[in-house]
DNA sequence: GCGACCTGGGACCGGTCGGTCTCATCTGAG
DNA sequence: CTCAGATGAGACCGACCGGTCCCAGGTCGC
């Protein structure tokens, strides 16, 4: 239906795809990703991206099947640089306890690099928790890495005696994620 | 500008209002609230409206100078309806942590009785952090009212010797209330 | 440098948005 | 019962929505 633009045999450049369509298509998404964040799918017009972008509608959909999907790959930017926040310089840290303070305390002060608007996980579940299931099963599987990777921490501190045996990982890891998103919304 | 209808004089039938045309308005707000709700301000159209309270768009229009104003009054609607069910039956428990635990337990399980949609200022808050200062506004000032009773509770009952008098209490209520509404999220 | 095709502009489309207005009908006080 | 005023229907409005399409011009492999 869409892409495999020349499909065939000999005519070339793919690798890497360097085209200027795709960069075009990357500087679309970073410009789109605030917009949507900050005013949700249907608050975020065509018209508004057309703006950020400096680019007419046909130069949009030319890179773009649908709303949705750009929609899709902004909210894939926005929650790649939230997670890469709010874990850097994390790994690091040997004590499980000391590394979950330090995210907690990326949370709270690292808000400099990211995309402007908020959570995007908490803006986009709730923005799409009618219809939009595209939305939705990207907002999901977004929440379900974050737990698992608090989780895996929490596991590690467990196995290694930093954390006590009667710990649940998932509930610890469910109250991390909970405390810190409600946080997000009263602090508005 | 609007309502002040026959201002003066003799003419009647006010105290209490029990005008066909305030059932009317209440009926709308009952209806609308749930969609308000669960679909947003932009997400809910006109024509959600019309169909759900069975009305057309004049006879809406009669009792609401706008969108916006019915949109304020739905959620003044919901949110007093969220506020009575959770703190349902949590007046005469006399221990404070006892009571603060029904508090969360309220919230857990009493959804029954609910506008549907989840929490309205959870939802109204991310809806409202772009435009839309009056709505905005309405959530700021539930935020505050929840909070402000729960820290009363936490006070009250550091008078009373049940809660450790360490206990910052405006700090408790906050970290009570962002957990609650970060879990309603979590738990989409 | 040529030529194929990738790229972006912008007019255009049907549909829907929030909101207004007029008018027939209903309500209820006297 | 009368009748003024309250009420609701629904046609209508301009703005804007997401999306399509074709064409001029740019890009880039050969």
């Amino acid at each position: 239906m869409v892409g495999d633009h020349q499909s065939g045999a000999n005519s070339s450049y793919k690798e890497h795809d360097v085209r200027k369509g795709e960069q075009t298509r990357q500087e679309i998404i970073r410009k789109a990703a605030p917009i949507f964040n900050q005013r949700g799918y249907d608050g975020a017009a065509l018209s508004d991206l057309m703006r950020a972008t400096g680019l007419e509608k046909g130069g949009i959909y030319r890179h773009f099947e649908s709303k949705q999907e750009l929609a899709g790959d902004a909210f894939d930017h926005a929650w790649k640089i939230a997670m890469e926040t709010r874990f850097e310089g994390t790994e690091e840290i040997p004590n499980t306890v000391d590394r979950l303070k330090q995210i907690v305390r990326n949370f709270r002060d690292r808000r400099s690099g990211l995309v402007p608007g908020g959570c995007p996980l908490l803006n986009t579940a709730i923005d799409s928790d009618d219809g939009n299931p595209q939305l939705r099963a990207k907002a999901r599987q977004a929440l379900s890495s974050w737990l698992d990777r608090l989780q895996l921490i929490v596991e590690e501190g467990r196995r290694r005696g930093e954390v006590g045996s009667d710990v649940d990982s998932l509930k610890l890891a469910t109250l991390i994620a909970s405390t810190l998103e409600g946080s997000f919304m009263v602090s508005r």
